[in-house]
DNA sequence: TTTGTTAATTATGTACTACATAAGTATATT
DNA sequence: AATATACTTATGTAGTACATAATTAACAAA
């Protein structure tokens, strides 16, 4: 006999472990007290013991913190905080095969994005010679086959990744990098070849001679088949 | 006395610990073997053993995994991997005490280029209701004292929450959502009042009738001051 | 004083054992 | 067939023991 809900929509109970708690806590302990980088932390004993758990548990947690970047620690020197590599545990999880088609869709529009927004540092940033290395890029991608998918593939990469580079921003750098996997998951589902109106060349030259409006109309124009992949 | 060099530009040797290690042989493991969301992982005396090493390592690399939200477990149920929570550990780790001025900085960037990206997924998602309810926010303001930082702040977060939402983009919406306590450290540090061309209101009325380039322009002028920081 | 050697100290890293606990599984009972 | 009971199993937690690297102290030699 069917139930009335078809999927029940109701959370279930969460089995918060110690080392979820310490966790927890560690944290609050470390914003709290207003650690800074650098600064030591007491030793897992003295932790272990305030907290009332076991130096097991009490590791668990800062194995935790470890992998966020936010503590270091060695022998006998002991642990200090440390400025947390932000996009580090991110690296780790962008696995298109276990994120979910939401998020998936959510990252690849959020890429977009940026790409649109790009062209206000860009014009900020750009020099004379990042533009000629731009070009020679785009020029590069002439010389060989059209159908060659895996190198077109590699161009793109190289030619995107570029801009992302011309910024000077390394976040925004590694950003794009981490985001390259989830868009070829993407992109090599479907079937399109996706020919876009505007090629690299031409953004080249409207880097070099045009304004930052025609060179964004110019890139809306040129990631035209993504655009048309979220108006669902 | 002193020596050559002020800062010695060497990298410390790494100290791989074996749940340095572990943590990346699972990875792997998991990688290598496509294990998707749902799938049982061996269990905990089977991997240890497999890897070689006690349990309690082991559980210090699964512990790392837990918090990156790519397994969960339950007693005598065992372990499954599970669609990691991507912006979950980012949140743990946002606090402006402790991260880097430069990665600051790149993350405040960011945040100009996804605002000035914006508008061409708005322009494809917005409707009535929504810009009803922007308008709202933005006629609320009128009524308040300017000189009353706590409420101006507060608008503004409000206001410029309420975008990203009408993006229909959840993960957008969280990552902007993570990202204000930096924008108001580094906004706070500043001095200036930072008044804005372009008003709230304004930026309605262009989204109601205006096109999309009449927008970004638009959002281009409210934001001027943060542009002005990064022209530095 | 500086340099080099040795020994003692200490906090983290790793292993192992033991038991608690929740959640299935099988068995017995009505 | 339904219910109650005992058994089994994999994770959760605690505790002990020892290895190891890094620091300090003490001392000796140049």
């Amino acid at each position: 006999m069917k139930s009335k809900l078809s999927t029940i929509d109701i959370e279930p109970v969460s089995h918060q472990t110690m080392a979820d708690i310490v966790e927890l806590k560690l944290l609050a302990f470390l914003k709290k007290n207003a650690f800074k980088p650098g600064d030591a932390l007491p030793k897992e004993m003295e932790l272990a013991e305030a907290l009332g758990v076991s130096r097991n548990i009490l590791r668990e947690a800062l194995s935790r913190l470890r992998v966020l970047g936010m503590v270091d620690s060695k022998k006998r020197r002991g642990m200090v905080l440390t400025s947390p590599d932000i996009l580090g545990s991110l690296e780790k999880v962008m696995d298109p095969l276990i994120i979910d088609e939401s998020t998936l869709q959510d990252f690849f529009e959020l890429r977009l994005t940026l790409e649109m927004g790009l062209a206000d540092i860009l014009f900020i940033r750009k020099t004379k010679k990042d533009i000629a290395e731009l070009e020679q890029i785009a020029l590069a991608e002439k010389v060989r086959d059209k159908n060659d998918v895996a190198f077109r593939i590699k161009s793109e990469v190289e030619f995107h990744g570029k801009i992302y580079r011309m910024t000077g921003n390394h976040t925004m750098q590694r950003f794009q990098t981490m985001l390259l996997p989830i868009f070829g998951h993407l992109v090599t589902v479907e079937k399109k070849p996706a020919v876009a109106k505007v090629t690299h060349l031409d953004l080249v030259n409207l880097l070099k001679t045009g304004t930052i409006e025609e060179f964004r109309k110019g890139m809306r124009d040129h990631l035209g088949p993504h655009f048309k992949r979220i108006l669902k």
